[in-house]
DNA sequence: CTTCCTGCAAAAGTTTTGCATTAAC
DNA sequence: GTTAATGCAAAACTTTTGCAGGAAG
């Protein structure tokens, strides 16, 4: 998606949820999708623009009910953010238990369908509406291995 | 796996890392292995031992670096914890995204062993040793839905 | 002009650490 | 008897909240 789209949708899915597009949110949805994986407080906050921690969290937390973008907890000290899958598409991470870097990664459509409708049964068995799936590859990245 | 196997095996794991097997961490193991789901700490304590908040954390991260047990990051205020797939056999959760519930669930072997080979191969691809993967159901339990 | 966002500072809440005491080997 | 585990209290650290000032519609 070109960036200019993804600010149409973006302030479209704040306006839903009567959120403002503001200057600070639109250099957040921009740093998360320069970065392409998921990006810890810290780094976001040392990406250049001029933020203030708290706003940070808060602007997070608002483009995470809008559906802009979802939280990542790996067990790290930080949680870390990307852009949501309905902007990008879904994905899974390779998680480094080293290091902790985390990298996105898809996995073959056929494995995934069959995986979705496994899950789907598994969960109605047990009298659970499954929504969605979380799927991490835990290993050593290059750098660490 | 009988209480009592669970004790000798656990114990070794411990000898292992050089560490004790003492009457707490004792009681937490078979806290957990009762639970069969992972427990966050208050739940723990909650438990009956009477065990020191910061003794719990500190036995918790013993028995973790033993592979005794594992924590289960749900991004819920605390974290949770469980007996490790060693002991327990590989599963999976099933997350409940409205109160945090967590339920142990298995898929097909058929399923697992075909998610495994992708999953090597996609990790291989980037130059990343996969070695265990994390697969998470996340939807809403038959009490919220 | 009214409403909401922003920054700063302080609070809240989970997890970790220091230290004296007690238990394990 | 020596080494390590425990409880208590306090610290550390991430995340949240209150409030005054400023930007957005």
């Amino acid at each position: 998606m070109a960036t200019a789209d993804l600010h149409i949708v973006v302030g479209a899915k704040l306006r839903n949820v009567g959120q403002r597009y503001t200057a600070r949110r639109r250099a957040l949805v921009e740093i998360l999708e320069r970065a392409r994986q998921p990006l810890p407080i810290p780094e976001i906050l040392d990406a250049g623009m001029s933020l203030a921690q708290s706003s940070a969290y808060r602007n997070l937390a608002v483009l995470e009910q809008a559906h802009v973008v979802r939280r990542v907890v790996t067990g790290e000290e930080f949680s870390r953010y990307e852009l949501a899958e309905d902007l990008t598409g879904h994905h899974h991470h390779l998680v480094c238990s080293n290091c902790g870097a985390v990298r996105d990664v898809t996995i073959p459509t056929r494995l995934e369908r069959s995986m979705e409708r496994a899950l789907d049964e598994v969960a109605s068995d047990t009298g659970f509406a499954a929504v969605s799936h979380r799927l991490d590859l835990i290993g050593t990245c290059r750098a660490c291995g």
